[in-house]
DNA sequence: GGATAATCGAGACGGTACGTCGAGTCTTTCC
DNA sequence: GGAAAGACTCGACGTACCGTCTCGATTATCC
């Protein structure tokens, strides 16, 4: 019978968050800013949210984090596949706003690693989940030597992937070309019968 | 003709960065907390830093970074040196104190990417040039296919380390092996003839 | 709608400033030393008070200056009325506490004429007021020749109060005694036909 | 052997400080300030004086205090003596640096009160001494009553004096007249025989 | 269709840290 | 040894946010 939780309050919030932080950055967001230019009273906030990496968690989970919206189709073609997802990642940080997201990201992991790692592994999982099937296809179809660890080249992906973001480096083609080179060679199978 | 500046204020200052780095992370860091553990006044910090990341750049900068001191000597096995650069960083990165030092960097960066990305510089810079160096070698030695670029191996392992670091995953020998080989098979000549 | 000031944090800053007063003077008085003793926090003293000065304008009129609080009736006898007002002026800085706030208004004043101007306007008022109307009525029944000037009469006992409060020299018996006669004297009608 | 004490960075000293108490009061002069301002160390100044009350001290017997420099000649007429003086104190409270000055002297009394007291006696007792001088020879004359405090007397006129200069209440002709002509009824000598 | 109970805005509260200013002391070099 | 310069420690300034705490006003249900 009580009165329910302004779903209009909660993204208020959420947006005023995303605002802010590609205005001024996560560290420069503070509650009563939030609160401010949402609307809503610092109360609200704080009975819906435990901390400012709360806010930043759900307006990531609610918009969309370069890179992690993944529901690539698998080609045939191994390093088409990883160029495709890449590439796409790479868009994604080509827009500020995605990489104040990501900066965010990583500056509450940097400061608070416990929460913060929870967070990367909801963004991250899927990513790595896509890429590690993609990987072991190609082994079981004998395109990827079979010692190869693809969580490990999943890595390699997100963590250039986040290292661009931190030094606001784009993620140009040349650049997304070169890794993906570098990594489909890599593990490539060797030609067999020489 | 005034009074110079001390020099024990100053180390003082930066052995209590280190040391609140070490217990609390860097966002936990205040300065008049570190004025109060160095016995030094705040008006000391504020005379010869403009920020607190200033603080943590020139304490960094004293101190030693993980992989950041790379004097290591070329041999003849590409691999090898790959490895033995990559190893040292990842037991640098085993001591909590350096994963604090990392942290902070990152952190600082994500905050702050002007000032950050500069202190970045200082400390990837010369470990880019080692590796460039290194693999040029290679190259030219017919080790390694030409149009490989030699920067974007050098940033694969720093993105690694940072992304390890940020995680707080050490970066065991079977990480680290993982990797070396990925990369080393990567940019390997192709066998020739055939 | 929202909380209502606090009448509790308000008294306790009065108190402080006054138990201050009495202790170190106006001028030691910080706002950290009566925020802390007052066990409030500086926001809220800055929140409803604009200044040290007004705070003490406040814990001024709550209390109770020195001669300030004239309800005296007026009787048959001028000199009685005046010797009784300034009796009690004398009776009121015998006690350390009201010296001190005097002082303090007198230093608010020497620094903010603006500001002390009018605080001594709402203590000085009344008694001003009171001196004239006794005055007046004394020259209205031919006791006090009709061109004295009854606001000047008033300005020499609230002179001789601040200085005497000023130099810290008690208003004895015989200092109030030398000062009535020498102005009822003063003012007295010249005895008529003679 | 020794350097000898810089005549010329004392009055720099106290020159500044002149003009800084025209310019904002006793409260605002900071010695850093006066430091800048006479062009001269902090330490000079330290050396020196023990406190700015001190420096106060200094420049105001260097100058000249409103009412201080008497060495007015008795005439016949204790009336006009009296006014001669009093008006010559209110000409010297017109200008504002002197009402700076004596602004100064009370604000530096009030807050420390021993300290304010030795200096208002040097300013002072002159005026006494003169005053009382004066009223007590004409006691002599039989124009004042014996039993009239001479002291009391002087002390009204000092009274005056200050209050007006605190409360910034220029001494006009007209209060200088009521007060001169209220004293002097009040001591005269009842006209005899009658 | 009223009662009721958790919502909401507003903003006051006790705190902590900010970055600045001035106090008074100390140290260096120059004269 | 005096003096200018200015670094030093200390403590207060006034401000910004923190997270908590009333307030009165506002909705949904549920009786």
């Amino acid at each position: 019978m009580p009165r329910p939780r302004s779903e209009n309050a909660r993204q208020s919030v959420l947006a005023a968050m995303r605002r802010a932080l590609a205005a001024d950055g996560y560290d420069a967001v503070t509650i009563e800013g939030l609160a401010a230019e949402a609307g809503v009273s610092k109360q609200t906030i704080y009975r819906w949210w435990p901390s400012k990496a709360a806010i930043l968690g759900e307006a990531l989970l609610e918009g969309s984090l370069p890179g992690a919206d993944v529901a690539l189709p698998f080609s045939d073609d191994l390093t088409a596949d990883l160029r495709g997802w890449f590439t796409l990642a790479g868009e994604n940080l080509s827009r500020p706003e995605n990489v104040a997201l990501a900066r965010a990201l990583i500056a509450v992991t940097a400061t608070d690693p416990e929460r913060g790692a929870a967070l990367n592994h909801r963004f991250a999982d899927p990513v790595v989940s896509w890429i590690v099937a993609r990987v072991t296809r190609a082994q079981e179809e004998g395109d990827v030597r079979p010692d190869v660890d693809a969580a490990a080249v999943a890595d390699q992906f997100l963590a250039a992937t986040s290292y661009s973001a931190l030094l606001g480096r784009p993620l140009t083609a040349a650049r997304v070309d070169a890794l993906v080179e570098l990594v489909t060679q890599g593990i490539a199978a060797r030609p067999r019968g020489r």
